[in-house]
DNA sequence: TTGACATATCCGAATAGGCAGTTATGATGT
DNA sequence: ACATCATAACTGCCTATTCGGATATGTCAA
């Protein structure tokens, strides 16, 4: 299977994997926060109020589906959307149509405020 | 909560139950076939190749989550994308992105000529 | 009654969340 | 250098809930 064969949106099982991944609010806001960039565990549990577990139990979930990757930088591990999807225009039209969602603004705004008090503090990144 | 409210791609909630019941691949399929238009039960049935139950359970989800509206004419009950859906700009890149999945080509092709068969024997319309 | 759907029930499998234990990395103290 | 501790994240186990499939039965219209 060549990349063009990929880039025009894969094949149906596939396709349900990534909705059903969707089909969380956990992973939906998830989704929707990474589609604006690189975010490591502790960001996400802060902005989404989420126990430690349960937010890493969900992005390994977003690992196995390839919705995201993660690499590790000291004791963070940062993730990011999966870059075959990232690079594919159909699934680009998915992730913007995620990231777009009205009810991600509080998140959003939550994200923002505590991304400028974390960078004054310097910590984590 | 006015139109303007939902037609903005509503909460976070609601749009995780859509994504979840496109994370089945049966429905997934559904409402591919429905995005080009209205559909009874037993042409789904015929194209996807379904037993009577299990078309009728899924539908009956996607009736749930709002997906799709249904109505009685005769005998036959015929589906179609929930006007709310269809109307909404946000839920339009949606419907067209899951139209489009190239995994959908092989139904397209078999609703076609079901299609065209049925209407020489101009049953069930 | 038949044809087209819907629904009730049973069952195995998958999910989600909480708690606790584990691993990995970095910092501290001697 | 070495042991120890703290922090960040992962994973195993348990429970409750939901899902999806199959079969059988119920409903509604012609």
């Amino acid at each position: 299977m060549n990349k063009e064969t990929f880039v025009s949106a894969g094949n149906i099982a596939e396709n349900a994997l990534l909705f059903k991944a969707l089909g969380d609010e956990t992973r939906l806001k998830m989704i929707g926060l990474l589609g604006h960039g690189e975010l490591c565990v502790c960001d996400l549990m802060e902005v989404l109020d989420l126990p430690q577990s349960k937010a890493s139990r969900h992005l390994a979930y977003l690992r196995s589906c390839r919705w995201v990757v993660g690499r590790r930088s000291g004791k963070w591990m940062y993730y990011r959307l999966h870059p075959d999807l990232t690079e594919s225009a159909a699934h680009k039209t998915l992730t913007e149509y995620v990231s777009g969602l009205a009810g991600l603004q509080k998140e959003y705004e939550k994200l923002k405020v505590y991304l400028e008090r974390k960078g004054q503090k310097k910590s984590c990144s």
